[in-house]
DNA sequence: TCAACACCCTGTAGCCGCTACAGGGTCAAG
DNA sequence: CTTGACCCTGTAGCGGCTACAGGGTGTTGA
């Protein structure tokens, strides 16, 4: 049924971008389809099912290098297991850590925004005195955060 | 005091990588410094003032023309300052926005470690279960979440 | 005296995950 | 027979670094 795509279709039922597609090809995390007389691609099922579950990993923001391996897993089932949990460990560790430092940079920023005075020019313009001034205060909480990532 | 740093001490002093100093003075936002006889770049305080400014701002996550605008308003403290306001307003948008796909990304996550069971073979895994699944379903929450940024 | 070492220089290429062209071909409808 | 939607390849660019290669400088200690 869902055989036969051209790109743009297989694009439409998974809701990958048509260049998006062409580059998961280029970099190998997508099969290179069959082509038809005119030169192009013709997607399968199979090929709607891995976008799918590429799009899917993408929006948990899994990297492009372990949704391949991920993938790996998938076809080969006889793999021991405990990689995986790993992986979405590994991933999940990662999340947290940003989350907590796009929390404190929430809080920085609204912090900075209530500064705003009424005034009309940038000389007193109260988030730029805080800026200059944090920058130079040791004790600003944001100094700890950039060791991040 | 702090006059006449080498890139390593200003480095020090800041917290930046050398490289990304250079990189700074590349792309203009760090204006080039002198050079002592050896050719060795020679920074003063105002260097160190202003790539202070420039990391603190990196930490709010702000992007270097954006960063570049706020070091505009700092030179010219006469503009009018409503377009500080706006861009720490949007700044703060863009950070909310993410807090939140963030967060539905972690409750994704540890969702999904959750389901691991005790198996230890890739095809019998309840993470990759759930994510083979997951991508299939449209009601998955994860799939409104995509169009995030 | 000279070798080891830390530091500095320029320039270029690579990272990730796309995105945006340029410059062409294919094909169905009006 | 022309318009327009779709497809092709290939390359370059984005942001914000990071990592070289291939060289020079300057201090320290054997």
């Amino acid at each position: 049924m869902s055989d036969n795509l051209r790109i743009g279709e297989l694009g439409k039922a998974t809701g990958v971008d048509i260049e998006t597609i062409r580059y998961y090809e280029k970099t190998g995390l997508l099969p290179a389809p069959l082509r038809s007389a005119n030169g192009y691609r013709a997607y399968g099922a199979a090929h709607v099912e891995r976008l799918a579950f590429i799009r899917h990993c993408r929006a948990l923001d899994i990297g492009l290098k372990d949704i391949k391996r991920l993938l790996d897993f998938v076809a080969h089932p006889e793999t021991d297991c405990g990689d995986i949990d790993r992986l979405i460990d590994t991933q999940l560790i990662k999340v947290r850590a940003r989350l907590a430092s796009m929390q404190a940079l929430e809080q920085q920023l609204s912090a900075l925004r209530g500064r705003c005075g009424t005034r009309r020019v940038a000389g007193d313009c109260g988030i730029l005195q805080e800026l200059v001034a944090a920058a130079h205060g040791e004790a600003c909480a944001c100094h700890t955060l950039t060791s991040e990532n």
